[in-house]
DNA sequence: ACCGTGGATTAGAGCGCTCTAATGGTCTAT
DNA sequence: ATAGACCATTAGAGCGCTCTAATCCACGGT
């Protein structure tokens, strides 16, 4: 900068003024500026413009898992949100695991970001509150219900309904949820499905069965499910992957989805949008959620301490191929089952 | 920090040797500073602290496509070699766009990262020289050879070459490419498959159609290939998303995979992994191009300006189950052809 | 000739830390 | 007792920028 301004003939005061794009600098030396940084290679370092701003212009963004489709959606939005407005994101991936996600944040903390979104993140209420002390925090897509800080959420118990609602329109009434286990949303999911049974007067068939997260977790809950001697005609589960192990399983031994079987997943990620797999599934609506994650960061850095706000978006049902009226149950049969290898 | 000093009843001084953990502590001092720290929530500020060490200790990522799952492998080798060797990382997404992605170089080198890494950049090699010029930098799984900076890469001619050698193994030999259009590493590609053609006598079967990179480009293909007369055996497809395409379309009109239709894929992204599609595929080592980046961004680091290096890591075949021997030519047929839907 | 005005420019302190060189203090060898 | 050595501690400059307040310099009005 020193150099800029000698070469510039000016003081280093005014090429910050340039940097900046001051109005008050009059062309002639504006250009004077400009083409001795150019002709310097000159690149203003934004560490110490930072510190001598006392501001960052950044928020850091925690991940719990960047390669999960769903939260890199949710990024996707917070980035788009976040740039229009002119703020820098500084992304961290937590890789599913509590300490690192802990570490992270004090990371962010340490780097002066102006504001904290924690992306299905595991950490839990205490620290949470404490971390919403000391920086504008919001927590986005984690299932259990943080009163310390603004939250950005989806309603699961409600998405879980609509999955049950479909097929109980469609005629379906032995309908097993395959659980996700200890996932942060699991248990509204789970809750979700009950409450949906229930009020389709299904209480009776209510069935739960322990998923997990991943394909590899629904195989042996099909295995058992087509040993019985009456078998549900159709499956929740509680996410599009463990649906696609679901699917796979299902084919293999020779039941055919969605005629004998219809099948519902969770999340809408794009797997469950690839046509060979085309399955119906309960969208979130990820973008959506990025951004209300910055405008909540935004309303609290502005707005300081007030009570913790908490939005809920809704889900919706996506129909896809999975799904149909049960054979010769209900409504009559829906022969849009695909015919496939 | 000047809190925290005097609280302790110490200097500024001893207070930042007791946070870098400095041996040369007394007990007593170091416990009398911690204590402080703790009590006033002390956190050292890292952008302070990097300006006055003049080292960021980061090194700067640029994702082509973070939501790509072959490029999110990549980056997660990035990471845990780096952070074993105490390096941070600074994760910025190109958007597939040249023009966003030299815009977040522009903001790594402000940042003074310590070393660039560009994965799957479509920065042109005038800039990437430019950026060389300024800051080590390694180009990871970009297909175009760029002469002036160091590069990972995989082999993506012998990639294909292993693609048609399986299926020819086989028995086929009417095999389409599907290609990739415009993509980084289509040409590479597209040059294997010839060359794995002629090398198995095949030359009047290449037959190679344009593609692209998403499921939906392969669907016209598909209607087009099935429509003509003599149709091919196998298919070799760009990548595994395309191969996904290609398998929905050909399911759907009846075509049985692999009994009548091998199919070969491109990356082993964990989409062809799904029991569901299980698809046969090529893959990279994501991981290991990930961690010899560092490598390599570390050797520049300290040997300074020598000649760029090129490291070409070896693809391999992933025999998954949508190749088999061609009906009623070749071997005798091979029945593994899994029962769907 | 003088003052006031207002815009362009600059001096210089300060952001929170690190790091070198200097200081103080204790211990051992003479 | 004294010099030397060695360890723990500290003073203070410096990292590259911003920002406030001060300065400078026309210019117009009286």
């Amino acid at each position: 900068m020193e150099d800029v301004a000698r070469r510039a003939k000016v003081s280093r005061a005014l090429v910050s003024l340039v940097i900046n794009g001051s109005p008050q600098v009059s062309d002639e030396r504006r250009r004077a500026v400009l083409l001795a940084a150019e002709e310097l290679g000159y690149r203003p370092n934004l560490l110490a413009r930072r510190l001598a701003q006392q501001r960052t212009h950044t928020i850091g963004v925690l991940v719990d898992d960047l390669r999960n489709p769903f939260f890199g959606e949710v990024v996707d939005g917070i980035e788009a949100s976040a740039t229009d407005l002119g703020l820098q994101i500084l992304i961290l991936n937590g890789y599913r695991d509590q300490q690192r996600e802990i570490a992270a944040v004090e990371t962010f903390l340490q780097f002066r970001v102006e504001g904290l979104a924690l992306v299905g993140s595991r950490i839990e209420d205490g620290d949470l509150a404490r971390f919403g002390a000391i920086s504008p925090c919001v927590v986005v897509a984690s299932g259990n219900t943080p009163p310390s800080v603004d939250a950005v959420v989806v309603d699961d118990r409600h998405g879980a309904q609509l999955a049950v609602q479909h097929l109980v329109a469609l005629g379906h009434q032995r309908i097993t949820h395959i659980d996700g286990a200890a996932n942060v949303s699991a248990a509204e999911r789970r809750a979700g499905y009950r409450s949906g049974m229930q009020a389709a007067g299904l209480d009776s068939c209510i069935d739960v069965r322990r998923g997990g997260d991943n394909e590899a977790d629904a195989l042996a809950v099909i295995d058992s499910l087509l040993a019985e001697p009456h078998p549900p005609t159709a499956i929740f589960a509680f996410n599009d992957l463990l649906a696609a192990g679901a699917l796979d399983r299902l084919t293999n031994s020779g039941v055919t989805v969605p005629a004998d079987m219809s099948l519902v997943g969770f999340d809408n990620t794009f797997i469950s949008a690839l046509r060979y797999l085309s399955l119906t599934t309960i969208n979130q609506p990820m973008l959506a959620m990025g951004r209300l994650a910055v405008d909540t960061l935004l309303h609290r850095i502005s707005n300081g301490a007030d009570e913790p706000v908490r939005h809920t978006l809704q889900p919706e049902l996506v129909v896809r191929g999975t799904t149909g009226a049960p054979r010769g149950e209900g409504k009559p049969m829906n022969h849009t089952g695909r015919s496939r290898r």
